[in-house]
DNA sequence: CCCGTCGTGCTTACGCCGTAAACACGGACC
DNA sequence: GGTCCGTGTTTACGGCGTAAGCACGACGGG
């Protein structure tokens, strides 16, 4: 009401404390325009910089120097927003994907690719990893972290095409998908969030250390257990699994050799 | 979990044998007054029946036949509830601790009882296994789904205690929450959490059906991709972790053998 | 018996959230 | 120049989490 936009002609003293920015349009050359990649992107960009909970419409509409309601121009609403950040990153991993089917190495080279792909998705985004882990998929049968029709055809594809039954395939998809889920999930969690946290007056210091005179057991391990295994531990279990993977694709060859 | 039996007859004025400081005022005519436990058990209740993000401080209340504000007389916040919520439903398992501890039956026997009760856990609250999966321990170490020192120190303690190195069981348990967490996420979000929802004009019906074209082997392997085979799968990794890690048992024990 | 005290739940209020709806405005095309 | 359309803005609404103060009933001491 008060707030009478200054006209054009008049110099527009900057400091009026009622006066909002009205910054509709910069002078000159417009900004570029906004689109849906565009909003996603910053959103990924805000996330990994904030934390999932403090994505909020409006800040995401100031992070794109915008008025919040402007994203419902190209997203349909939260939800959709994130389901659209979930699939923009999950396709990072899709530079070209005849990479990741390069059939000339194999399935296990592939599974491997495929497996590191996935875990650089989500050491570099770790704050939304949960969101790619619990989502739930847009259809049936498909599993985070792998999270399309496109991933799942081209993981049965490189299976089947050496070798896999379509059973023994199917199983090895559901074991890998745990696999993946289970060892990303925990070790983003375990590294902790970073966060630039726009709040953060945290002071739990040692409510755990106080109740560990409880637990001798975990106090001796301590060491141990603040160790920051997680590569190797995710390549000594990928490899179990191909090798067990392995196992049953010789013995489905040979179809006759019960013990 | 039955702990709070009204004692028979008697002397009504007394209830609390032991209680804090003061005299937590036994109901007098009116309605139970609420406790902690109570609120908490509610939202498990509420969870279950209409899933997380249903769950507001208003209708929790309403649930409870209260005014919602009521609410913050027993829990800190929303935060706080839900916290309280995870260590309310995990310890579920803790029936009786030493049932699990049994040494008798050995190390093996503990893992398979305890990734049993924890799967049971999850099924039984589906809603609400994505929270306990992903909500960050409170302290540090303690990895989901075995949320607490508690069950960190019995873990540690039935490896130790039947041969295993310090850093074999350490690496056990590491194995064995990744092997959990995957499994048991992707288990009940697969199975669609049911809900009641208070809203669902869901109707995305063949979203799939019609990219299925594109996607020929995954067309060709619906039926078996669409089979629920999560408890044999479950069965099985459990069984090939438990010789994996009775693998790196035996050889811990000979340093220097070949098989 | 009354009265202060205290624990419990209720009421009100504030600021932020997601989002529906109407509006303003600048460029594209006739 | 007019018209349209795509974009961002304004305003508004109901619901959220929660801070603060109030109402009331049960208790214990006089």
């Amino acid at each position: 009401m008060a707030d009478d936009a200054a006209p054009p002609g008049a110099v527009p003293t900057d400091g009026q404390p009622h006066t909002r920015a009205l910054r509709a349009s910069p002078p000159g050359t417009g900004r570029t325009p906004l689109d849906r990649r565009r909003v996603l992107a910053a959103a990924v960009e805000f996330i990994d910089e904030h934390g999932l909970e403090a994505l909020t419409m409006r800040r995401m509409g100031a992070h794109l120097g915008v008025e919040g309601m402007a994203l419902y121009r190209h997203v349909a609403g939260r939800e959709d927003l994130l389901d659209g950040v979930v699939e923009l990153v999950v396709d990072e991993l899709y530079g070209d994907p005849e990479v990741y089917l390069a059939p000339e190495h194999g399935w296990q080279d592939y599974l491997q690719r495929l497996a590191h792909g996935v875990r650089r998705i989500a050491l570099d985004h770790p704050a939304l990893f949960p969101l790619i882990a619990t989502r739930p998929p847009a259809a049936p049968w498909v599993r985070p972290p792998l999270r399309s029709l496109r991933w799942l055809e081209s993981f049965l594809e490189a299976l089947t095409g050496h070798g896999f039954s379509d059973e023994a395939a199917v199983a090895a998809y559901r074991a890998y998908t745990s696999f993946l889920l289970g060892h990303l999930l925990l070790e983003v969690s375990q590294r902790g969030v970073p966060i630039t946290a726009l709040d953060d007056p945290e002071g739990a210091p040692d409510a755990g250390e106080r109740s560990l005179a409880e637990y001798p057991l975990v106090r001796r391990l301590a060491p141990l257990l603040s160790e920051d295994e997680s590569a190797a531990e995710f390549e000594e279990s990928l490899e179990n699994l191909l090798e067990r993977l392995q196992r049953v694709l010789r013995e489905s060859r040979r179809p006759g050799s019960t013990p």
